[in-house]
RNA sequence: CGGGGUGUGGCGCAGUUGGUAGCGCGCUGUGUUUGGGACGCAGAGGCCGCCGGUUCGAGUCCGGCCACCCCGACCA
């Protein structure tokens, strides 16, 4: 709990998220550098997370496994493009129990090398395919710089790995998990978000295609919050995953792979948060409804907290995921600034009036003040907080959405005018491609491509850059 | 690695020309309070980031180191 007053994100940015999420109580700094501890209330929203998107991933016909974290150094080095990649932020662990190692263990930056090597000894035939497995682990990638949730030296996340037969099938799975991410996004997190294909230069190092979800935080910058890779035969040629096709012919596999990291606590924070702090969408809030309980005395007491209970216990009969906050000498004036700072997305207040006129006070967290609060009969209240959950959900994806979309703005061969555009929101431009544009782009502006959308009319223009003729649109836009 | 900042009770900070550490919040106890961040009274809590130097005496001056935060480069 903490009484402190956010910072304004109109005043500076960064505090606010830092503030929020040390007040809201979602995370706290580690005693080593770039590392957090995920408190209870932050580790209860990326449970959420990880149910929505197991549910998906199950659906879509894929299993848990569980690979393990030390790998060892040559795997790494086996796939040459991987290896590059991620050299430069590998935790290496070169002495165990002190004595120096001869075969150096890599700590998983991401486990390509080590499942590569089971799939190799699992898959045989044809008949062994598609392989769809996905494992929720811990990894660690040694960063220069790091951000609570958005990028620590230590994360959380899930990686799919699935092998095919087919360049086809492949690409088939790469798109249909980048959408599962896209459904995840928008209908759990309430996010709006963008798929798209990465360029060449923004694309995984080891992989033919990178597909991604792009979505717009409240300062405008762009957060890559999926990735989807098609990894091609890069993987299954260095691990040697191969199969015996209905020719007897042995082929090599076509890999995939795509994670969804606790960067999206990240997202969730940075699309829906306001100065008051955090506004949780409903479907993955960890708590979706507080009961603040009033009264002035023990008489009172006693009648208030009957239907206070009575409330809780009928709410969570239908299955939400209520609280009562019963903390003595607390105003609770106090609880209500608490709570919302926590985001809960409806608030009930019960007190002696209440009591007495059989209703409630019901107020919402995605409309701020008087005008987001209102007296709800006792008969018929927990439907109406149901319904009301439903709106919040849907309003926190309208609000994101309005406002991504008043911040994107489309251009062709202007480069000064995409240069202003760039410095507060995204431009939606044709693009070439190129290495070198990217780079020139990226020097003049500090922004890079995000994507080109899978969702683009055909046609032809001039890359926004050197002019040259170009057959796709993309996102530009400072990103974290 | 470059630039900027900060290290003093749990958190936020003050600490004058060097004299043996204080404020607010929080915490504990207690009483009155309670419909938008309550108040009184009584308490607890500190190796002033670390090491060295100057000095009778260092939170304060000097030297060195370390850590963390913010902005870049790198990255999900």
């Amino acid at each position: 709990m903490s009484s402190q007053a956010i910072t304004a994100r109109s005043e500076d940015y960064s505090r606010w998220y830092t503030d929020v999420i040390q007040r809201a109580e979602l995370a706290d700094y580690a005693p080593v550098r770039g590392c957090m501890i995920i408190k209870p209330y932050g580790y209860a929203l990326w449970e959420h997370i990880q149910q929505q998107l197991d549910r998906r991933f199950k659906d879509t016909g894929h299993e848990n496994a569980y690979f393990p974290l030390f790998i060892p150094e040559e795997f790494i080095m086996k796939e040459k493009d991987n290896f590059e990649g991620f050299s430069p932020e590998l935790a290496v662990v070169t002495i165990g129990g002190g004595e120096v190692l001869e075969q150096r263990l890599v700590v998983r930056p991401t486990s390509e090398a080590i499942i590569g090597h089971s799939f190799s000894n699992w898959i045989h035939s044809y008949r062994d395919l598609p392989l769809l497995i996905n494992q929720w682990a811990n990894v660690v990638r040694w960063e220069m710089r790091t951000r609570l949730f958005l990028r620590t030296m230590e994360f959380l996340w899930q990686e799919g790995h699935t092998a095919h037969a087919t360049h086809d099938e492949a690409e088939e799975e790469t798109l249909k998990m980048l959408g599962v991410y896209a459904d995840f996004a928008i209908n759990e997190a309430a996010i709006p978000v963008i798929q798209g294909r990465k360029s060449n230069q923004e694309r995984f190092a080891g992989a033919l295609r990178t597909y991604s979800i792009e979505a717009m935080m409240g300062d405008k910058k762009a957060l890559q919050s999926g990735t989807s890779h098609n990894l091609g035969q890069g993987f299954a040629k260095a691990f040697d995953i191969k199969y015996s096709d209905r020719g007897n012919q042995l082929q090599h596999c076509w890999t995939t792979s795509w994670g969804l990291s606790t960067r999206m606590i990240g997202g969730i924070i940075m699309t829906h948060g306001d100065d008051q702090g955090l506004r949780m969408p409903p479907r993955l809030a960890p708590i979706q409804v507080i009961i603040v309980p009033i009264y002035k005395n023990d008489d009172e007491k006693s009648k208030v907290m009957e239907a206070v209970d009575a409330l809780f216990a009928e709410l969570k009969g239908a299955g939400l995921r209520v609280r009562v906050d019963v903390r003595e000498d607390l105003t609770p004036g106090f609880k209500f600034n608490d709570w919302e700072m926590r985001g809960v997305p409806v608030r009930v207040e019960i007190g002696p009036k209440d009591v007495q006129n059989n209703a409630a006070a019901v107020a919402r967290r995605d409309v701020p003040g008087k005008a987001g609060k209102q007296f709800v009969p006792r008969e018929g209240l927990v439907e109406r907080i149901k319904a009301l959950l439903v709106e919040i959900q849907a309003n926190l994806l309208a609000q994101a959405t309005a406002f991504r979309d008043a911040n994107i703005h489309p251009i062709e061969n202007d480069y000064a005018r995409f240069r202003e555009i760039i410095k507060d929101g995204w431009a939606y431009t044709w693009f070439c491609g190129g290495a070198e544009c990217e780079a020139k782009i990226k020097e003049d502006n500090q922004a890079v491509s995000r994507c080109f959308p899978l969702d683009q009319e055909k046609g032809e223009g001039k890359c926004i850059h050197c002019g040259a003729p170009a057959t796709e649109r993309a996102y530009f836009a400072k990103a974290y």
